[in-house]
DNA sequence: GCCGTTTTCGGCCCGACTGTTTTCAGTCG
């Protein structure tokens, strides 16, 4: 069993638990269904190792969880979970994925309607059976259906991280087939979109008959949907189809170009070639009958007067033209970031220790990293007061202490509060090398409140960057209501610098917001937001290609610098802060002030 | 149900919002 199975028992015992009243436990299981889920290894493997005890290191298991454990371990069952399922048998996590739907409004919606599914819900709602409920009404109906219409607009599509590893390993399967020449993954997940829907795999091989037996009997296929000898389509368990398709030789250029995509860079790119008087199709590029191009996608783009587009620039959006100028971006390689700025750590809701990342990150090839742990605002995490920030001053100096070959710099992640204040005292926030400001509450202000609440923050003297700026949660929640024009106009303007949160199902800044804020001259840091010593490479994996699909280049981002240009930077703003006119105070925003504002 | 640099028993999870209510329950971060 995954670690992520059995975090999904002891988060449905949670929310049984919570339907029952049960003080505390409900946190309990919350809390330690995370830490397995976040565990390092398998749990299995800890299991299999050192038994029943090997459990109880994971923080938040004790007797009673590390026994629930090696039952699932050792059976695959529960059975406590098992009597609750049978006694209220709904699809709990799909229930609660729904904003607004909690364990109390699961049990009232079974109990009363017989509600066990996402489409039971659905069609409830729609019947208009939810308003006469004890404790819902017309309007808690109407935002269920708003969060069903969300669901279902997100549903069908992936995270890119959660594809990339399937895909790839599928794509290594096919390579290992004798007879097969190349090997490519096209489409969107080529062009590293933020979530995909389907994924495409291109082969050129001399046996098609042995690519597509290898492709429709691979592990993780659920069904065959098509299986033919230039195209095949399979649903993995996961619910991601995957087309493969089989080219000839001297097609696999335009192919690869073709079935990249995006659709609208193909079709100026058709435009383009038609001007020229040839044809492009995903077998080449032709004057006539005659083939000009095709074997490679950088001698297409050749022959159409153009140097070769990176894929995540694919969308139409000014490449092509940038690219008959000369003028693409020399886009942020990976391997080029020399610091993470966003890391959370166990004085807050971070899994492991200021150590434990300080060695870790430096591992993987870090030369510097800010600790910035929640602040008071956000309770549930045990934010730091500014008495806690005094202590942990003290708990870095002493990793830099010891841990040499990295610099461990004093962070927060510090709270904005609805009035745009910082939840800590300037005299703690002026002691620390790096403050990130953060919006946790009051998501669904209107537009203008909601920016001017945060530019009120950004223009703090001692604010540096502005974490996870718009707030999203891929497939699960929208950005809040910002005007982000009024955001980077405000950055520009206080030098402060925007962060690409690279945790993959946040990966906010988005792809245009990047380009946006990189066009103003606004600089960029690229952040894990780590909560555990596993996620210290995903601003390396995920957020280097976030940054490339919005033309960000090396120079743009602060944390390919060194510590000291790095430092430097950070002392510039700050001393420019100082002298800036005092903020004005928090006041109710019109509508049209905001604009100006922008 | 877990945990321990005040504790092996007694704390943990808190404030704000929303919608449903006329004083509160549920949800969220």
């Amino acid at each position: 069993m995954r670690n992520a199975e059995l975090a999904r028992v002891f988060r449905d015992l949670a929310a049984y638990l919570e339907m029952e009243g049960v003080a505390f436990k409900p946190r309990a299981y919350e809390k330690a269904a995370q830490a397995i889920e976040r565990h390092d290894e398998p749990v299995a493997d800890l299991y299999r190792r050192g038994g029943a005890r090997a459990l109880r290191t994971v923080p938040g298991v004790g007797a009673s969880m590390a026994a629930k454990l090696e039952e699932l371990l050792t059976t695959g069952r529960c059975a406590v979970h098992e009597e609750y399922r049978r006694r209220m048998p709904v699809d709990l996590a799909g229930l609660m994925a729904i904003e607004g739907i909690g364990p109390k409004a699961v049990q009232t919606l079974w109990e009363a309607l017989g509600i066990r599914s996402v489409a039971d819900l659905a069609a409830a709602a729609r019947a208009g059976r939810i308003r006469d409920l004890p404790h819902f009404g017309e309007k808690s109906e109407q935002k269920i259906l708003h969060g069903l219409a969300f669901v279902s607009a997100t549903s069908g599509r992936h995270l890119l991280c959660e594809v990339l590893g399937p895909v790839d390993a599928l794509a290594e399967r096919l390579g290992a087939v004798r007879g097969v020449a190349q090997v490519a993954v096209a489409g969107s997940v080529r062009r590293r979109r933020e979530t995909v829907g389907d994924a495409d795999l291109l082969v050129v091989a001399r046996t098609p008959g042995a690519v597509t037996k290898a492709f429709c009997e691979a592990p993780d296929v659920a069904a065959v949907l098509a299986r033919g000898d230039t195209r095949s389509s399979v649903r993995l368990a996961t619910g991601l189809q995957i087309d493969l398709r089989v080219v000839p030789a001297a097609s696999f250029g335009a192919a690869l170009l073709y079935f990249t995509g995006s659709k609208a860079h193909n079709v100026a790119l058709r435009q383009l070639a038609i001007k020229r008087r040839l044809k492009l199709n995903e077998y080449g590029l032709y004057r006539g009958a005659r083939a000009i191009a095709g074997e490679t996608e950088a001698g297409c783009y050749e022959a159409l007067g153009l140097a070769w587009i990176p894929p995540e620039l694919r969308e139409d959006r000014g490449e092509i033209e940038a690219a008959q100028r000369g003028a693409l971006p020399a886009l942020i390689e990976h391997g080029s970031l020399r610091g993470d700025l966003q890391i959370q750590t166990d004085w807050t809701d971070g899994a492991d220790s200021i150590e434990a990342m300080a060695r870790a990150a430096k591992a993987a090839g870090f030369e510097y990293i800010a600790i910035t742990d929640h602040t008071r605002g956000l309770a549930m995490t045990g934010g730091c007061d500014e008495a806690k920030l005094r202590r942990q001053r003290a708990a870095i100096a002493a990793v830099n202490a010891t841990v040499a070959g990295i610099r461990v710099l004093c962070g927060a992640e510090v709270n904005i509060d609805r009035n745009g204040d910082l939840d800590l005292d300037d005299a703690a926030l002026a002691r620390l090398d790096l403050v990130g400001i953060a919006v946790h509450s009051h998501f669904h202000l209107a537009r203008a409140e909601q920016t001017a609440r945060i530019v009120r923050a950004m223009q703090h003297p001692h604010a540096d960057v502005l974490f996870h700026p718009t707030g999203r949660v891929l497939l699960r929640r929208e950005a809040y209501d910002v005007d982000m024009d009024a955001i980077v106009a405000a950055a520009r303007k206080t030098g402060m610098a925007l962060e690409l949160d690279a945790f993959p199902d946040r990966l906010d800044l988005r792809d245009e917001h990047l380009r946006r804020a990189v066009a103003a001259g606004v600089p960029i840091v690229i952040d894990s937001d780590a909560h555990a010593v596993a996620h210290l490479g995903f601003g390396e994996r995920y957020g280097i290609d976030q940054a490339r699909r919005g033309w960000v280049t090396a120079a743009d981002v602060l944390n390919t610098r060194p510590i000291e240009r790095f430092l430097a930077a950070l002392r510039r703003r700050r001393s420019r802060a100082a002298v800036s006119p005092r903020r004005p105070a928090a006041q109710p925003v019109r509508r049209t002030a905001a604009r100006r504002q922008a």
